[in-house]
DNA sequence: AAAAAAC
């Protein structure tokens, strides 16, 4: 660690260097030459379309978790941001419903066999096309079920039939209290970015469509990150499951060079459009950590002439993936995003992320610049922080295990404006434009989940050095009151979640 | 603190 940290403080913008791996670390990444996917037994129209798209070699983490899958185990999956997960859990899937022919009587000649789960609508999206390619010279079928779009064509594909359904957790018990969708006979679960599927926001939901599942399934998780506490929730899904680890978990990619710049709240977007000109940057995802944040900073870059466009929770579907789209496509430079664009999401060769805000959650920091530096390529991440920000600089420190070079941002001058008055925030309120998000389902939405009373709490104010303590992450909200305190009490947290999974209504 | 996810 301490050449680290000299060779940085004489290079302030120089890449952290990773912490020596067990491995070399591209090879977490790189396809491995010595093992074939043709070698694992995948039937030859699986192995059609892996030919089709140029793959040979497997992954580490599909080397690893193909054969496990095969076996019918369930599997905790760890690996980091853009090292193949999803064909990690999909090839296998679908070899096993090709082996295991459909033995259902049921009156639906494709009853829906198995269930892949998302956090976003985006990332169900880009699956179920993942998905899709890799069932193409089989005779399996798989559909994607997301909110916010018509559900007319969903309930169709449903019922022309279909074994496999990519979803959204909202949407899938909108087709379930419709019928339209049958899961008793769904005996392989996936969730996709488990560690967030089992946050407070999801857990209901998630455990509302696990109930409707066979008891005798086959369960997989996969995530880049996996705090302890949500590795035990994880553990009460799965039977007898095998972890996959091929990082250690909560470890950010290693080929992605991370910079940390200290500004003042008030230049903050000046920072971001100095930060995007400076570099010449032609392709960024800039993360805000609000969507009132995301939509002002995107106002803000096009004012700048910087093509941009912002995408978030209050956005219309269209929108999301117009947005998205536009960016992929090259037409839009700057792609402001929430955390909806966080995880999982594979936009090919971005060079660069910036975060604007650092997140509240240590382990959206890893998803968040995982959007960078994808399957070998080298990548950029450059996060602005200010003073209020230390406790969230250093929550990151710990969890990804380096120390931060905090770095001044020289050259930049911000832009002088007129004073303002009253509290940024109610400002930006009045100042919020209407059609910005709205098909006017937002204000409902946003009141109908309510906060769990979970989520109050505090921190503590004194930390102690991040090295002299093991990584304590928060746990979604779970346990974020409870984290501040020294030696926090692992027992109250867990007796909560046990009391909200055993009091949720069923439907 | 915030965001996400059904209508």
């Amino acid at each position: 660690m301490s050449d680290i940290q000299s060779e940085q403080s004489q290079h302030p913008e120089s890449r952290i260097t990773p912490e020596p791996a067990a491995v070399a670390p591209v090879a977490l990444v790189e396809p491995i030459a010595a093992i074939r996917f043709a070698d694992f037994g995948l039937s030859p129209e699986i192995l059609r379309a892996l030919t089709d798209q140029g793959y040979v070699h497997p992954t580490p983490i599909q080397a690893e978790a193909i054969p496990v899958v095969l076996q019918g185990r369930d599997v905790m999956g760890a690996a980091q941001t853009g090292t193949g997960k999803t064909a990690g859990f999909s090839l296998p899937i679908i070899q096993l419903l090709l082996a295991h022919a459909n033995s259902s009587a049921s009156p639906a000649r494709h009853p829906v066999r198995a269930l892949i789960l998302t956090p976003t609508r985006e990332l169900a999206d880009q699956v179920a096309e993942n998905v899709k390619a890799y069932c193409r010279h089989t005779p399996l079928r798989a559909t994607v079920v997301f909110g916010g779009v018509d559900i007319a064509p969903q309930s169709a594909a449903l019922r022309s039939g279909v074994e496999i359904v990519i979803a959204t957790p909202g949407r899938l018990l909108d087709h379930v209290q419709q019928k339209t969708i049958n899961l008793s006979q769904t005996h392989l679960l996936v969730m996709d970015e488990a560690d967030r599927m089992l946050d407070m926001g999801f857990l209901p939901d998630l455990q509302r469509i696990v109930n409707l599942l066979p008891k005798e399934r086959q369960s997989l998780m996969f995530s880049a990150t996996f705090s302890p506490e949500i590795k035990k929730l994880a553990a009460s899904f799965l039977k007898n499951p095998v972890t996959i680890e091929v990082a250690r978990s909560n470890a950010t990619a290693d080929n992605v060079t991370q910079t940390m710049y200290k500004v003042n709240d008030q230049t903050k977007l000046d920072a971001v459009a100095y930060i995007i000109r400076e570099r010449n940057l032609k392709q960024v995802i800039v993360f805000s950590n609000t969507k009132i944040g995301a939509s002002r900073l995107a106002r803000h870059l096009e004012a700048e002439g910087i093509k941009a466009s912002a995408i978030h929770g209050d956005k219309t579907q269209n929108e999301r993936m117009a947005g998205l789209e536009a960016f992929k496509q090259g037409e839009i430079e700057v792609l402001v995003a929430t955390d909806v664009a966080a995880r999982g999401l594979d936009i090919a060769e971005l060079p660069c992320v910036i975060n604007c805000d650092l997140p509240y959650n240590a382990e959206d920091y890893v998803h968040r610049i995982g959007r960078t530096g994808r399957a070998g390529a080298s990548g950029d991440a450059i996060s602005l922080y200010t003073d209020k920000d230390e406790r969230l600089l250093v929550d990151i420190e710990k969890m990804i295990k380096h120390k931060f070079v905090r770095a001044e941002l020289t050259g930049f001058v911000p832009k002088l404006r007129a004073p303002e008055r009253g509290s940024e925030r109610s400002q930006e309120r009045e100042r919020a434009p209407r059609g910005d998000s709205s098909n006017g389902r937002t204000a409902e939405r946003s009141s109908q989940h309510t906060r769990s009373a979970y989520s109050a709490g505090s921190r503590k104010e004194k930390i102690d050095p991040w090295f002299l303590k093991p990584y304590e992450p928060s746990v979604s909200a779970v346990d974020s009151a409870q984290q501040g305190q020294a030696n926090a009490t692992t027992k109250q947290p867990k007796a909560k979640v046990a009391a909200l999974l055993g009091g949720i209504p069923k439907r």
